[in-house]
DNA sequence: CGAGGTCTTGAAGACGATCAACAAACGTGG
DNA sequence: CCACGTTTGTTGATCGTCTTCAAGACCTCG
């Protein structure tokens, strides 16, 4: 399995062979998009979905005065944008946070799997359902945590999303946004973001030094963010 | 089209007689749930999917201490449940908030239909993705919005869709809803609430008198909201 | 080595929370 | 049909979190 879709979505359910084979062949090319650049923007009905092979990209939406809101992070092995399949045009953009490789999936292939594949539809509509998990557990974020449990909220999801896909172990990452990148998706300024990650150090609970995040103290971190992983259904069964 | 359901996938995509068929037979019970009452629990499995017939309905995650934040609201004619076909647990509760009337759709015929109906398939899949598209949404009002955008956002979307399903016209709709499950939708406090109310009403946007909420000024209140409703996908086109 | 972006700190002020009290509406039983 | 209790809506006062503005320190990269 040299495939970061198959080995996050086998953390969910069992793919076949023949699954397995068809996720490989599904791409027709690769993209590369630097830092900072959209991958596509809110408003556009691209005819490929894109799969996040390398780099860390945004879902984002913005208002007319320019003020910005991140809805979601994306990592290796996440199909980004399979949400594009069906939901034409895209409501929200996708940026990337850092220079980031996109597999590229026509639209029509994604058609013939939901002809031809019912369980790997299943599992690529199970995708988009934890997208929406995800959201609901940032609405909650967003509307009754204060800044401190946003941002350790954050750090819990993002450690244990990498985790899964062997991208972190040990209690620290790499988590390369600035602090005012950091401010669209908590909904606070930028200001009171490092006002907030100096709280949590201050309280032993993590260190942050340059990109490097460090969990100190995990169970502390979870009670201050509310946390539950439940949400990310990171247990295989049968869909 | 005697079905609430039908009529509004039919906004979306044209569906087959045998589509419709399809639909019309799918549910094996009704099941009634009064006001306040849940219909499903967070953490529960249920073998079941749900489509509201008749009522309000809402999506909602509690904090322990019993903070509650409201994640959507239902209203006749959406399939509010189709999420636990796949995502087990749930990740939130169904409640109701007014009594409800729900078609109970198991999810053996839900697989079923994933097997034999792609079309279809990508109707419902569609739907959830919908869901997610006005998660996101509200996430751009929780973190970006004040007290007065949030709530004059929540009425133009809530307008909108009551309209396209025939259940709201001429600006006015019923929205039987209390002041403080208002503030756990809009992730403020029940008093501010009130105020915000009161805002709108001295600005000549809204009038809202017991349960009967009327838009004196769409465009005055779409500006405060900075609202766009391409979100909705209220427009028919091919899947 | 200079320049622009990013991080950090301080001070003032806004928005919304909380607490408290009262008014109005509603439902229920007598 | 009215009396009463409970829930919901309304208002005022005070407090806290976070915003905004401003300035300086640090750092990275050409």
């Amino acid at each position: 399995m040299a495939h970061p879709l198959i080995d996050k979505l086998g953390h969910r359910d069992r793919l076949s062979e023949n699954e397995q084979a068809i996720i490989m062949e599904m791409s027709t090319s690769i993209r590369t998009v630097e830092a900072g650049d959209d991958v596509v923007k809110e408003g556009e009905s691209p005819e490929n979905s894109c799969l996040l092979v390398e780099g860390w990209a945004t879902r984002n939406k913005s208002l007319s005065d320019g003020r910005l809101q991140i809805t979601a992070f994306h990592i290796a092995g996440d199909f980004v944008d399979l949400h594009s399949f069906l939901l034409k045009p895209m409501d929200h953009s996708i940026s990337a946070l850092t220079r980031c490789k996109l597999a590229l999936v026509p639209h029509a292939t994604l058609k013939k799997v939901t002809e031809e594949q019912p369980h790997l539809t299943r599992i690529f509509w199970l995708n988009t359902l934890i997208d929406a998990a995800i959201h609901r557990e940032w609405m909650v974020a967003l509307g009754r945590l204060p800044a401190s449990g946003r941002l350790a909220r954050l750090i819990c999801e993002l450690y244990l999303r990498l985790e899964a896909v062997g991208l972190a172990k040990a209690l620290t990452f790499e988590f390369p946004i600035t602090q005012t990148a950091l401010a669209d998706a908590l909904g606070i300024s930028g200001v009171h973001v490092n006002r907030t990650i100096q709280e949590l150090r201050r309280a032993g609970l993590i260190t942050w030094q340059g990109a490097r995040v460090t969990i100190k103290d995990f169970d502390g971190l979870r009670d201050v963010a509310e946390f539950d992983p439940t949400y990310l259904n990171l247990t295989s069964h049968p869909r």
